[in-house]
DNA sequence: TGAATAATAGTACGGTCGTTCGATTAATTT
DNA sequence: AAATTAATCGAACGACCGTACTATTATTCA
């Protein structure tokens, strides 16, 4: 994944390691609980020395949502570039995103936390998220209208109503697994997609009630 | 609401006046946010002064998400028992949670945003939210089975499952206004909960196709 | 290998946090 | 009105925060 070692410097090197670790913190912590002197600790490096990577704090955590997002895009959104144009895609998208949220249940969605922590906290940290989620928003919107087209859903769907959808049932998803620890949830998502493609989708298509793995 | 002034001490009127400025702030900035110095200012007191209400600062944490139990219950639980049982309580019990959330537009839920904040924090605060949560669902849950009951709904229907994406349209309405501050998040929420209706209700009782406003 | 440079450590500063404690003022009771 | 109790303040403490500086290592390059 990260270049050959001896092509980086050293210090490109640990500044990657850190800015790993300060991912980490940051999905169990929140972005704002995010600290200098806790990562230090975890790198088992002095505070000014963490510190020295990056100019500040904010620029700490603008380079971890970044990561973040990029980490996003490699397991949910290009691997779904694969699948043909249509509800194959858009359903790829929702299962790889739900896989995401599943695999990272006790690490959090940043997107998510993020949402919450800087709903109402101005700043150059709050623009970057968001414009991240409405970019993500924007790509499940555009694979919808796209299987609009090819006939996989029925013409008269709205996709931002499908998008607002599919986005509640990853909210109640990452809310019932990681705050309430309830076991199921993963189906309960699967089973409220399959319920939406039911409604929304051309009569034609569906595969009955069969959903998911468990 | 309150008692008269001439029963409780001054104290105790204070004390109320505090815990109501604390939930404000906490709507905003979150239960986690919530600092004794900033609520101290807004009180126009002195730190110490307002420190003495409560024996610590979870103590007041825990007063908040107290208070703010008992005013869901009072605007969204209670109200909703006044309706028949079955789909029209159950109708009932979400637009007024919508309502809610949408008053709340710029002040927020603590039971969504608390959800975030512990969900790895452990500790009597994440244990009391939790169970709020929990004694939430179990009356959505409850309002559903009734409707199974006396036939609202297809015997068929899974009340978790429909519990589960009832929270999540109510997340993705908390998550599209306040974060993204999208106009209109009001209606998606109501046009999902018709589907919700529409796919769980028996044949007989539902609106066609016209789903949601513009 | 030695010189130049990058990476890290150490220390200190000002700020805010929750909390404690004794003094002071206000409200209540006798 | 005096005595008692409740409510509030002011100052201080230790802890942790982000950040700035200087010194000290480690790495890189000639």
């Amino acid at each position: 994944m990260t270049a050959p070692t001896k092509l980086m410097r050293k210090g490109e090197l640990t500044r990657a390691a850190i800015l790993e670790m300060a991912l980490q913190l940051a999905s169990r912590d929140g972005l704002e609980g995010l600290t200098i002197g806790l990562l230090a600790d975890q790198m088992n490096m002095s505070k000014s020395g963490v510190f020295a990577h990056f100019g500040s704090r904010e620029d700490l955590q603008l380079e971890v949502i970044k990561l973040y997002h990029a980490n996003f895009e490699q397991e949910v959104f290009f691997p779904s570039l694969k699948q043909p144009r249509g509800l194959a895609r858009l359903r790829s998208m929702f299962l790889l995103w739900v896989n995401r949220v599943s695999v990272e249940i006790d690490s959090g969605c940043i997107y998510i936390s993020g949402a919450v922590e800087y709903d109402d906290r101005p700043g150059e940290l709050r623009e970057r998220l968001l414009s991240m989620v409405t970019t993500w928003q924007q790509a499940l919107r555009r694979a919808t209208l796209q299987a609009i087209e090819c006939g996989d859903l029925n013409p008269h769907t709205d996709p931002d109503q499908l998008v607002f959808e599919m986005y509640g049932l990853i909210l109640a998803l990452h809310h019932d697994a990681r705050f309430l620890r309830i076991p199921g949830s993963f189906e309960r998502a699967h089973g409220g997609f399959q319920r939406l493609v039911t409604i929304y989708g051309c009569k034609t298509e569906y595969a009955p009630t069969a959903h998911a793995v468990t």
